[in-house]
DNA sequence: GAAAAAATCCGAAACGTTTCGGAAAAGATA
DNA sequence: TATCTTTTCCGAAACGTTTCGGATTTTTTC
């Protein structure tokens, strides 16, 4: 375990000019660089993390404070998430630190004690609320984060998001271009900032083609194939209108949906259009769907680079306009919509 | 930030003593160790974990090292680990520090940059080899750490496991005593401790009951359904004589030997038998089988009290010993085996 | 050769915590 | 009250790194 002190009592030098050397100050002759960088990679120095962060305030750690919940192991979200990121900041050279909190334990607090250790330079924030407290916390204990999504209109920290609202109109309208005006919205689990967004997306194409915006056809809860299936029962159960179209918040609904959908012996794309959007989760492709499914296409694989760079961005103290991003998504066409019957 | 200072400025003393207080040395009296513990919540005190690593060599923090690969998102293993463990060491204000390696990266490195930085006080290692490196290298280093499993004979450090040896006899022996004598093993990949013991298990019980053991019945990789599959359909396609029973080293295999011989038009367990070791991964329940599947049972969520315990007390520096276990299964008799057939 | 300027290097202090080796205060005894 | 013993407390130093504010050495100019 090589320190400073060793490489300059070899090389006869202050610990000082050491440190200055590996740190490429300008003052230090190129000659003492080279000697020193050789000496340190001969001896296998590393830096101690700790009493670096002691005095420069940095460690080169982040963290990601997730909740347990009895799903995390299917969670495709989470399970992208953590593999993702981790997978980043280690060809960062950086540590990335998991904290799963217990299953009701307060978030604030946790935030608190992670960063009151002094121990982290900043924090990802996933699957950001409406009203999100981590938001306000961070920024008053001065923390770096970075936030996968927005949240609110006056948005004063690092984010990477796509235009949720958007993808969402962009769904809707295509419905409404081909004649449906009963559509169905299967959307996530409500007071998460991208399932609002994405509901005025579809309410504001639903305004446009003039159509009116019936209650029961907005359907919310975790995003999964069950839900997708009973959901899907449950608005072709009813005394209520049924929709002649659905727009999914993602694939695990659309194929619960497309299940329903053949179990009550009605027909993709003839009886009723499915869209959806994709993130691309490994387990399901929308274009192995039978029809094959037409949805706005943004790999959350996508996410973690952007995601990471605006994290070490704010950490370094670049500029915050250079620390917020928005990504792109692809709408594909495939053969899951037909024009509304005329009934 | 409160920092020792802070409390010794407001409570009119050293520094040292405030450590000694909250630190619980016994000398330190009574009523100044409650006015310090107070009024270090009521600033809401925490120890600097940097300055702390620095002077004791404890951080509170652990690694898990995991290398990157396709499937990571799908890999069961992967997933209970992260999520178990994270949630063992959150339990205990321990920190979890999850770093995914490049694919082809060597993982030595690895483990040297990580101590190198001083920043860890253990590493888990999980998925052992048989000839696995990272333990001699760890021993060398010095630093804690536990292995989800054993390797070897001499066996000088702490580990959590279970008997593999000793389930895989109890599987294939169960099968023997009901008359079969040409039985299958579909295993893990080779070169990992447990794959290895397991067969040896299944050899042992073959040879006691006078079997022959025939090289093309056992079978090995990733163990998942597509696996379980095709082995199946690959037992039963060839000349040489087929297996009247088959051993599954998990439920998913399990779950794609079901498949393959509901295709083959075989029966289980009228014309095959099929048992299987269950680590009880969320998403599949041997019970759910039809019929039943007969296991033995060993929780793979139990792993990770013990597996934490076992590290935390490396780092303790307690005995040995102590910090060496091992796990039991249970043996569960369902309805997947029948009395060889006397063809 | 002397003085000034530029280049290179370094001592001291800081970061926050822990602990060794006393020092000081309090209590007991004659 | 003085002395001895016990209890409580604390100064100094350490941990390894970074950087401020010089100090020293080398180079340039006259």
């Amino acid at each position: 375990m090589a320190t400073l002190k060793d490489i300059a009592r070899t090389l006869d030098l202050s610990i000082t000019q050491v440190s200055r050397a590996l740190n490429d100050h300008s003052d230090v002759s190129e000659e003492t660089r080279l000697r020193v960088k050789e000496m340190a990679q001969a001896m296998n120095y590393h830096p101690n993390a700790s009493a670096r962060k002691l005095v420069s305030g940095r460690s080169g750690m982040v963290g990601l404070v997730v909740p347990q919940h009895r799903n995390i192991g299917q969670d495709g979200i989470f399970i992208e998430a953590v593999a993702g990121l981790s997978a980043q900041f280690s060809g960062r050279g950086m540590q990335f630190v998991l904290h799963i909190m217990a299953e009701h334990e307060p978030v604030l607090p946790v935030y608190q004690r992670l960063i009151g250790k002094a121990m982290l330079d900043g924090f990802v924030l996933i699957d950001p609320l409406d009203h999100d407290p981590r938001i306000d916390f961070l920024k008053k204990a001065g923390i770096a984060f970075v936030v996968h999504g927005r949240v609110g209109k006056a948005i004063d920290y690092p984010y990477f998001d796509i235009e949720n609202e958007q993808l969402a109109y962009d769904l809707t309208s295509h419905l409404t271009a081909r004649g449906h005006r009963c559509i169905a919205l299967l959307n996530g689990i409500s007071g998460r900032s991208y399932v609002t967004v994405r509901k005025q997306g579809y309410c504001r194409a639903l305004r446009d083609a003039g159509a009116e915006e019936l209650p029961h056809l907005h359907l919310g809860g975790e995003m999964d194939e069950a839900n997708g299936l009973t959901h899907t029962i449950r608005l072709f159960s009813g005394d209520a209108p049924r929709p002649t179209a659905i727009v999914c918040g993602n694939v695990r609904l659309a194929r619960g949906v497309y299940q329903a959908l053949a179990a009550l012996g009605l027909r993709v794309p003839t009886d009723v259009s499915v869209v959806a959007h994709d993130d691309e989760l490994p387990s399901l492709r929308a274009s192995a769907f039978f029809p094959a499914l037409t949805v706005t296409k943004a790999p959350l694989r996508d996410s973690w680079e952007p995601l990471v760079d605006c994290l070490t961005g704010a950490i370094e103290g670049k500029p915050l306009a250079t620390l917020q991003r928005i990504g792109s998504y692809t709408f594909i066409e495939r053969n899951s919509v037909a024009d509304a019957a005329m009934a």
